[in-house]
DNA sequence: TATTGTTATACTCTATAACTATA
DNA sequence: TATAGTTATAGAGTATAACAATA
């Protein structure tokens, strides 16, 4: 009865969940916090956190694009995205050049440095979406929610 | 053609998302993101974080368990919640009693006080829940995403 | 006047480690 | 030895406000 005693004293499963149960907020900050972990528990290779992959994936697709632009891609303040640039441009992942029509802003780009990491880590997020797709019940349940997530809120 | 004006110099539409737009950890993070905002702006009255309600709901319906225990179904850090607590006792929400049988852990309770706040944050859930509902396209929207990122992570 | 990028501040949240008092 | 609660610290994320350079 060995199944027996990895149960005992396991007080969690009685616990009493009320409204949280089918709260939309409460179930997706759960599921992000695992996928998140799991994101960057797969990315520890390449040192990449979530909000960085996404910066390098932007600006690959958008090459040029402004700070402006990326932080409302990324549904960010500008004011954070500095921070999170200088570490990119420190790693020699990103280049903030002048942009040719306005002085005030700056072109976004990747080095080539950084082409390497993204394509590396885009290796990487193929392996962490097959254990999504094993945590979250398969390729229609997870694409059933990502239509369901995407429709709403891509520009916010 | 006012409509062409209100679109004018519009940027992100013309943004190239990439493998973002089916990443399952990037549309939860938008999402969720979307879902605290209005449930923040909606409990603005009461002065409640998410964190805190369920904090409130868990105590509620599990009186008299320890912090740990709590912590556990919360899914935070047991150092995290205790923090967490101490705003909540300040404002005469819950109490820390001595646990009868273990002289090292609380027995959590909600106060009178507590009982009510629930009890009018509960209240101000159900227009925040219909604010999801129209947000995520209807009730059968709504009960798919929260069976399918329920079905997964509760106890972790 | 308004916008782009930046700096600064404050608060929340996450993740650890170490400490105390009990068990 | 291990566990419950606490304290402390460091870093990430969020939300603002204000500033310089430029539009």
């Amino acid at each position: 009865m060995i199944a027996v005693s990895r149960n005992f004293n396991v007080q969690e499963s009685t616990i009493d969940y009320g409204p949280l149960e089918n709260d939309l907020g409460y179930v997706l900050r759960r599921a992000q916090l695992w996928v998140f972990q799991d994101f960057i528990r797969t990315m520890t290779p390449l040192d990449l956190r979530p909000a960085q992959y996404s910066v390098l994936v932007i600006i690959h697709h958008n090459p040029g694009l402004s700070q402006i632009a990326l932080a409302g891609a990324l549904g960010i303040e500008r004011a954070r995205l500095v921070r999170l640039l200088d570490q990119l441009e420190e790693r020699k992942l990103v280049e903030r050049r002048p942009a040719a029509s306005d002085r005030r802003s700056h072109a976004m780009h990747l080095t080539r440095e950084g082409e390497r990491v993204l394509a590396g880590a885009l290796d990487l997020v193929a392996t962490h979406r097959l254990a999504c797709l094993e945590e979250f019940g398969g390729p229609n349940n997870y694409e059933t929610l990502v239509r369901l997530l995407a429709k709403f809120g891509a520009p916010q």
